[in-house]
DNA sequence: GCCACGATCCGAAGCGTTTCGGACGATTGG
DNA sequence: CCAATCGTCCGAAACGCTTCGGATCGTGGC
């Protein structure tokens, strides 16, 4: 347990400039800061965390509150992101604490201990709905956060996200330029501010070529296989008009609109078109269908790294405008589009 | 931010005598810590916890190294016990914090970064091997930690456990009552603690009984209905003896021990007997099998309150004969053993 | 020769807590 | 009445780091 008192003993030099010296501050010459750290190597000095914390006042951790029990469904996905945001957070020298709200409810109540025992600088805010109480309290607090996603509000925070409303737009246009008009979405809840993107650049894309917006073809659900299917049936069991082609919000529910189409006897792409926005999640992928869907592609797992990037950097003082990311999506053909 | 010298001065007393007062020392009358408490309550006081950890030389968090990758089999059992430590640490007053290793071979040098920097008090280590190269690291740097399970030598640190020879004991000597002869075993991977020792207590019932303990029957496996499946086909082609019993190692090896005898067109218990020791797990449970098999039981996610209470207990100091302890499993007799 | 200046260094204070050693007065036992 | 004991209390040091303000010294311009 070598000190920084032991090191500037060691070399004939003042606590101060030590410290100064393997912090790189400028006013300490070049030798002396080769020679410290020199001297620090073979001492194998290790800087005393929690003296250094006292000092900042900053615990060096972030965090993320995780609301209730992860069940089958999104334990793949609560372990893919957990893995990647620890993994990243260490190479960044930082210290990621994953906390578990017992509730939904409890979650705001987790934010208050945790900010109340300062024990946490800055959080990863995940799946913001339109608009966010655990974003306003942040705000409020005036702690540093990151938001994988966006608020539907003008963002004045750091996040990273992708274009949800081109990605609408794209696969809508794709399909009207193919001569669809009874185009069908089925996304994730519509408290969600991803998914009101969604719907918001599918609205556009209709718009602008003139067609009417029918709210019935708008369907929120759970991201799962059973509620693509479910819905998918309650969209061509319903008496009114039925879609000649669906947008899928993911892989999982496009997997449930498949198999609903199977079992109502229909085909696709001959008899309905189907086209998803792929996160490339473990559990289904794109080629494990028998054919293969017209995408819009940005990889969810590679979220991790920029997420941990953009709040190290906030915490770092990073003007604004670097820790707001957009990743752009590739789009990519397949064969379940008919031309109409 | 109060502080303590702000309460001191709002008290009249001593920074000395305000710390001791909340901290329950014997030195401070009744009524000074009465009036202390209602102070720290009133002025809102938190202790700065950076600073209590200076002076103690200890971080109050407690980790855990998660080897490698969550993947499907695994991701539901790493969300539950990661968000069981969690909370549970939470109510005992520490912080949990999770650290993940690239690959099997990466998980030393994490712990030996973490224990270099001193940023964790204790670590709970799971499913450990016969030998474990994490006990012995931990052991030599005197670091605390509590074991999930037990090494194969005799435990001279803190450990929950359940009596594994004693599962592999009432199991067998079950089959044995009821006329078995022929019992083979499907369990963990050898190099496994839990597995060696269920298998002691699989060959001590055969020999208590004079029967022979024979190799072939003994199989080492992963843990799911893939390889249940699998070692249970290759059980019944291969020359040798059939048998007329098998004991599952969990749920999921039942499960494909149960899809291959239906393959092979045997039937439980009619030509084939069939015992497992459950340990609960989410994704199959014995109720979901057509048969109800005769099974030993302790739940998995039971483990994890008493587990973190386990090494709370280490670290306050605790005896260490408090901090090893054995869960009692239950049995409970199903539809699934014939009579011979 | 003097002043300004940059480069390099240092002492000391401070972060907020715990704890060691001792102080003070009241009570008790002989 | 003295000493020992007990119940309360306090001052000061310590934990290891960062940083503020100032010191020192050599250099160059005037």
């Amino acid at each position: 347990m070598t000190t920084l008192k032991d090191l500037s003993r060691h070399l004939g030099l003042s606590v101060t400039q030590v410290s100064r010296a393997l912090n790189d501050h400028d006013d300490v010459s070049r030798d002396t800061k080769q020679r410290v750290r020199e001297a620090a190597n073979t001492l194998k000095y290790q800087p005393n965390i929690m003296a250094r914390r006292l000092v900042t006042g900053r615990s060096g951790i972030v965090g993320l509150i995780y609301p209730g029990v992860p069940d089958a469904t999104d334990s793949l996905q609560f372990a893919h992101f957990v893995r990647g945001l620890c993994s990243n957070f260490t190479r960044l020298g930082r210290q990621f604490m994953l906390h578990v709200a017992d509730d939904e409810n409890a979650e705001l109540g987790v934010y208050d201990r945790l900010v109340r025992s300062r024990s946490i600088d800055g959080f990863v805010v995940l799946l913001p709905g339109a608009s966010d109480a655990r974003v306003d309290f942040l705000r409020k607090h005036q702690i540093c956060f990151a938001l994988h996603g966006q608020t539907m509000d003008t963002p004045d925070y750091p996040f990273y996200d992708i274009d949800n409303e081109a990605v609408g737009y794209d696969l809508t246009s794709h399909l009207i330029q193919r001569g669809h008009q009874n185009i069908a979405i089925i996304n994730g809840q519509n408290t969600a501010a991803f998914a009101q993107r969604r719907y918001q650049g599918y609205a556009r894309a209709l718009q602008d070529a003139g067609l009417p917006v029918r709210p019935e073809f708008q369907v929120g659900s759970v991201m799962t296989a059973e509620f693509g299917l479910l819905e998918t049936v309650r969209l061509f069991q319903s008496g009114g008009p039925k879609p000649t082609a669906i947008i899928a919000g993911n892989m999982r529910i496009a997997k449930g609109i498949f198999d609903a189409t199977h079992a109502l006897g229909l085909r696709v792409p001959d008899d309905v078109s189907l086209v998803v926005h792929d996160d490339c999640l473990p559990d289904v992928a794109r080629t494990s269908l028998p054919v293969l869907l017209t995408a819009t592609i940005v990889p969810f797992y590679e979220a991790w790294g920029p997420v941990a990037e953009i709040l190290d950097g906030a915490l770092k003082g990073a003007p604004l405008e670097d820790t707001q990311v957009i990743q752009p999506h590739r789009f990519e053909g397949g064969r379940s589009v008919r031309r109409l």
